[in-house]
DNA sequence: CGCCACCTTACGGAAATCTGTAAAGTATAT
DNA sequence: ATATACTTTACAGATTTCCGTAAGGTGGCG
């Protein structure tokens, strides 16, 4: 079983539940230690391998909030992609509220995450079984998601919503084909979000963005 | 000091988190409860009263995830309804993400809430201090919420919705520019335009126009 | 009157939208 | 295989938005 253990996790109320969880049902010769910061987390770790003594594993949110200090890293995913680049074969576990089956999976199959545990009612349980998993070498995904959906093609009308919502949200055509990408949805290119917006002007009758984003959310569609 | 505490919080690491710390943290001979449903919240609530040993704190969050189970209550804001009504002396401290001030302003004068921690890297520590604050009869609000800016409502003038509704129905500012100066309506350059509407966005901290006609429309305003 | 605060307007540059054209990729039917 | 229709993507330009600076106007106040 891990003998080293480090949790990475903004919300002192979290952190604590978990930290104290693994105390009480791990072995008692398990290092468990805490970060509430991305940047600080990266330090502790490569501190770690400098002196010899790196952590086995990796249990971690994706979300952080802003705080008082400026950051470098400003996710869980950051985080992940800079810890893989320097130990290649540590264990991660993500602990995270995101239930999207297709961000999930890209964690997976990009950042090589060993488990994904969804926050909720039972998720300290799965966070320990995910542990004693993960140990077997064996990957763990919570049961109530399913990564088979994240194959699953979109219809159209769900991709048009993706992109209106997050129009309405305020982000530009540009960051939502970065988004769109990094979530593996095709087709992303700016280009074809455009075409796909301007038919939409043509089928709803709209002069422009603003218009449109106002008929439909008046009409109750966003 | 209370001696008969319910915790109301859906996430089974939170939810150990708090307990834990409150244990540690207030007198031995203090009872502490925990619930995952705020249907169970509600009804555990209840039969401590009919049993005439009734909770003295209940510190619940706000969002609740949909489970197995059926729900009538899905919301913090709703089960804090329903105990204030067969309870008006219980003090209640609400425990969530949520931090926008407008919010949370509700919560203290339509509920009567008296305490209102914000998740967060200190959350557990602020929480602490709610309870002893309530506890002499005081209210407590994380030093990062700011409810001055509740109270400061922002009232659309009527210059501001002819301006708002026309870029809503797909004008350009030019267009409105042009159009005020027929009717004679001052100012009208399309600079002061610019100007009142980049107002508008720090006011209801919008990203652009997409997103400010979106949040106005959602609030009814337009 | 001068001073100050605020509003209006003009202007300019960077970024984003809107629109058209064209090339490349995909799937289907013959 | 080839043709066809459709989708995706790149690119280019004209227009619009976004944001800063600065100049002029207006009204309050000692």
């Amino acid at each position: 079983m891990f003998k080293k253990i480090l949790v990475s996790e903004d919300f002192q109320d979290t952190n604590k539940g978990i930290v104290n969880a693994l105390e009480s049902r791990l072995q008692v010769d398990c290092i468990i230690q805490e970060e509430l910061y991305c940047d600080n987390t990266f330090n502790r770790f490569k501190t770690a391998i400098a002196e010899g003594t790196p952590y086995e594993l990796l249990i971690t949110d994706l979300s952080f909030k802003e705080g008082p200090i400026t950051r470098k890293l400003t996710s869980g995913q950051e985080l992940i992609k800079e810890v893989r680049q320097i130990d290649p074969s540590i264990n991660i576990i993500v602990n995270s509220m995101v239930d999207d089956p297709v961000e999930i999976n890209t964690l997976f199959t990009e950042q090589k995450i060993n488990g994904y545990v969804c926050k909720g009612r039972n998720g300290l349980n799965e966070l320990i079984t995910a542990i004693h998993e993960v140990d077997q070498n064996r990957t763990y995904v919570s049961p109530q998601i399913n990564l088979k959906k994240a194959n699953t093609v979109f219809e159209l009308d769900e991709y048009d919503l993706i992109i209106l919502k997050d129009l309405a949200d305020g982000f530009t055509k540009k960051e939502i084909s970065e988004k769109l990408k990094k979530k593996n949805v095709s087709p992303n290119s700016e280009s074809t979000i455009d075409k796909k917006v301007s038919r939409l002007f043509d089928q709803f009758e709209a002069r422009n963005t603003h218009h449109l984003i106002a008929k439909l959310i008046k009409q109750g569609k966003i």
